[in-house]
DNA sequence: TCAGTAATGATCATAAGTAATCAAAATATT
DNA sequence: AATATTTTGATTACTTATGATCATTACTGA
């Protein structure tokens, strides 16, 4: 067996188990121990298994922190402020005891927090989110059904008839990748099917991009702009994008930053 | 057992209850002391968990779970070590790929320690069981969709067209509130209502129950001994309890305790 | 306070895993 | 085809992990 093949079945094997064994590695590939060493010894060396004692173990998987607090990866520090402010704007269209929909996401995850306060029934495919309002708020949990994917924390069914066909809201929250004339846009095809079955099942969509989002472009089209009810962005959104949106009759609301926000609420 | 599934089950458990005794650790990994010592020492150096005087606790800050979501810490310590054993041998029924369906239950909950070092298919409707293994295992991990009951922890739909239907598994684990001659009994109607439903998907039914099970009696039959494959109780169990299940024709399986384990393991 | 019990750390023999070396085999280069 | 280069597997000596034993130390409850 080439090089390569080996390296292939013990990535696999490396996948399908927690830890394998030097010696399982051997009689999988035929080859000796210390071929299997060395090829583990190169596989680590290139990050693609993490050598230990005995064997190797899958590099281990973006490791998802669920719990309250640190909800995604590190990856989302950024613009915290902005989509915090978006958020709170978009629970503000919401009435106790609505119906809505939030798809997963690190905006939309941030609705969790003036959520905790608020009393709604909230369904959702995200499990950090499910989890968050769980724990921390009296909402009426509901959740798709279907495999959990760990890397996008969504919670799909290749299905069509799952629950999600059975739960209609007069809202569906949801982020996205990117927004252009063309619609929203998105990059994970996986998140594409998600999403445009919730779509269907919600009369009004409202959409929260920070406005960094306008500039983006990604390769899929999930919906297009006569779709959308509203989007909330923040005041950094450029005109350009503002008559984008106008022109696709596409109500536009500002999440403005909390110095803004504490003179609007004097003056009201 | 390898050193690195040993950490996971250790660090399951350390997950589930404030502290983990050295003792029970042994029980769940079948290592010595010596050697669950320096697994703590090693996790503690790598401030995975803290170490404490008999054993281990999690590095989280007194995380306050005051939810409802965390279901079963205070209440059942009780019978904790028979529910372990039981959940270690219906583990131990499984091998790594097999898809398997857990309902929820304080019983079943145990399966998760063991099934932190595996890597089956995880289907539930149990929402701490998902929430356990997805942080804690690599696992692939299906749930249900509905409502989330957050008094029974269990996700529920009154739908009958949801992603259950498309799950088949080869073997269903669940706990009972009784086993009598009529078969056996629950509690809860929602209950029933959610577990009718999964019984249908798997070919091998496996019930989980402390011998103090067979005494009980409750209002509603879920289904009859006959559609039962095996029950997992553990030694305390009564003759006649053990000719009941003869008679039916259901495989018994006893679990037993630490002592009686290490004998068992000389022997063979 | 003082036994009595449980937990711990140290030590050591054994088992398991690894690194280093080298010669044979496979592969590439001329 | 002849030679150089790389890959492989076997042997060796070496390192680490494990479990048992036992002396020491920390808790426990009269």
């Amino acid at each position: 067996m080439h090089e390569r093949e080996r390296h292939r079945v013990i990535l696999s094997a490396v996948q399908d188990r927690p830890v394998v064994g030097v010696v399982d590695l051997c009689s999988l590939t035929g080859a000796s121990e210390a071929t299997i060493r060395r090829d583990i010894a190169t596989l680590d060396s290139q990050e693609k298994l993490r050598r230990v004692r005995g064997g190797a173990e899958a590099i281990s998987p973006p490791q998802f922190v669920g719990l309250a607090g640190r909800p995604f990866i590190v990856n989302e520090t950024i613009r915290i402020k902005e989509k915090q402010a978006i958020a709170r704007k978009a629970v503000d269209l919401c009435a106790d005891g609505d119906p809505i929909i939030i798809n997963g996401g690190t905006t939309t995850f941030q609705m969790v927090h003036p959520l905790a306060s608020r009393r709604l029934q909230v369904f959702t495919n995200s499990f950090p989110i499910a989890e968050h309002l769980l724990k921390n708020s009296k909402n009426t949990m509901m959740l798709s059904g279907g495999t959990i994917y760990r890397e996008q924390n969504i919670i799909l069914s290749p299905f069509d008839n799952d629950v999600t066909r059975n739960f209609y809201a007069k809202r569906m929250f949801m982020g996205a990748q990117g927004v252009g004339p063309l619609g929203l846009m998105e990059a994970d095809p996986l998140l594409i099917q998600a999403e445009q079955k919730l779509i269907g099942q919600a009369e009004e969509l409202i959409v929260l991009v920070d406005s960094s989002k306008f500039e983006n472009r990604s390769s899929l089209v999930l919906c297009p702009l006569a779709r959308i009810t509203s989007v909330i962005t923040d005041e950094k959104v450029s005109d350009k994008a503002a008559s984008m949106l106008e022109a696709a009759d596409v109500n536009l609301i500002i999440a403005q930053s909390r110095a803004d926000q504490i003179e609007e609420e004097a003056a009201s």
